[in-house]
DNA sequence: TTATCACTCGACTAAAAGGGTCACGTCAAC
DNA sequence: GTTGACGTGACCCTTTTAGTCGAGTGATAA
């Protein structure tokens, strides 16, 4: 399992992206200027957004790239997903180690990070652009100033009480 | 964010170190040959597991490795920092990207993962190696025979309704 | 006291992944 | 037909992973 930059840069572009889109093409070098992100890297980023049909492109002068659904309908494991991050810790379990190890420690580890991958996905999948969006503005307006929130509370939907 | 079969292998090798030591050490020679793993590559990750003072070493003939502390006391997370799985999805943000993108989009993203980060910690801080080990003796006694139990549940604790 | 057992340590390797760059396309509009 | 922008494949360097190797050191027992 990886979520490395190749992962944040892609949401965030696709932030930018929703942002500064009123229904209108964005270029990359825009959001290459804004987001300090490589142009060439962002090229080969939404190549693969587009072929995972995140995104759509209008070449051509004042061309550009579009959303190629609605904000609330692209989830961050969508973005992820197209980029090529692979979030399940047992994923590359299958095939490797399945047959060499049979042991009862094996499929203890193996369903354990199975879950951990479920709920990771979970997370990933209820969230759209849309909601991080709000989210940020939310926050902007009626935020506590006195509070840093550089450190993230836990989402009130979650009880992290008993994982076992 | 990584989590490799570097940290796989070392939670099962900990997971047989805990079974199959009864309060005397077990030689990695066992271990290797049980969970299929390299002798070396053990080796490895044990002198990491020792020096995070996960385990403790026994020299000479009749040694090898015992827990460092009881099964309750040594969690996944433990096990995870010893071998050097970072697990924190926006650890690497900070220094590389912090100051050169100081966009909303930029701390949007950041927040996100960074609590993505809180609820995986969560997850594998609240899970000692005793934890697992029950939780798989009730399997194979309480189990339903009828099912797979290859896909594993979200546990009970976890409320994964709104996760925004 | 020496053989042996088992951990200890540093160095080394091949292969993969990560992050980024480049040159050269092609398509569309003015 | 030139310019703006995406499209594509190939390439590069660095770090990490997974694994190997060989020469140690310390403890036990014959």
């Amino acid at each position: 399992m990886r979520l490395t930059s190749k992962g944040r840069y892609a949401v965030r572009a696709m932030l930018d992206l929703t942002v500064n889109s009123n229904g209108n093409p964005v270029r990359l070098q825009e959001i290459s200027n804004r987001q300090n992100i490589s142009l060439h890297y962002l090229e080969q980023l939404f190549r693969r957004l587009r072929n995972g049909q995140a995104v759509k492109s209008v070449r051509g002068p004042g061309g550009g790239y579009v959303l190629a659904r609605s904000m609330d309908e692209i989830t961050v494991k969508d973005i992820l997903d197209c980029v090529g991050e692979n979030i399940n810790p047992a994923k590359d379990i299958i095939g490797s180690e399945a047959e060499t190890a049979n042991t009862p420690e094996f499929h203890i580890s193996k369903d354990y990070f199975q879950n951990l991958g479920v709920i990771m996905k979970e997370y990933l999948q209820t969230t759209s652009l849309g909601d991080l969006i709000r989210k940020s503005r939310e926050k902007d307006l009626g935020g506590r100033p006195d509070a840093p929130t550089d450190t993230p509370e836990p989402k009130p939907g979650y009880n992290m009480g008993t994982p076992i």
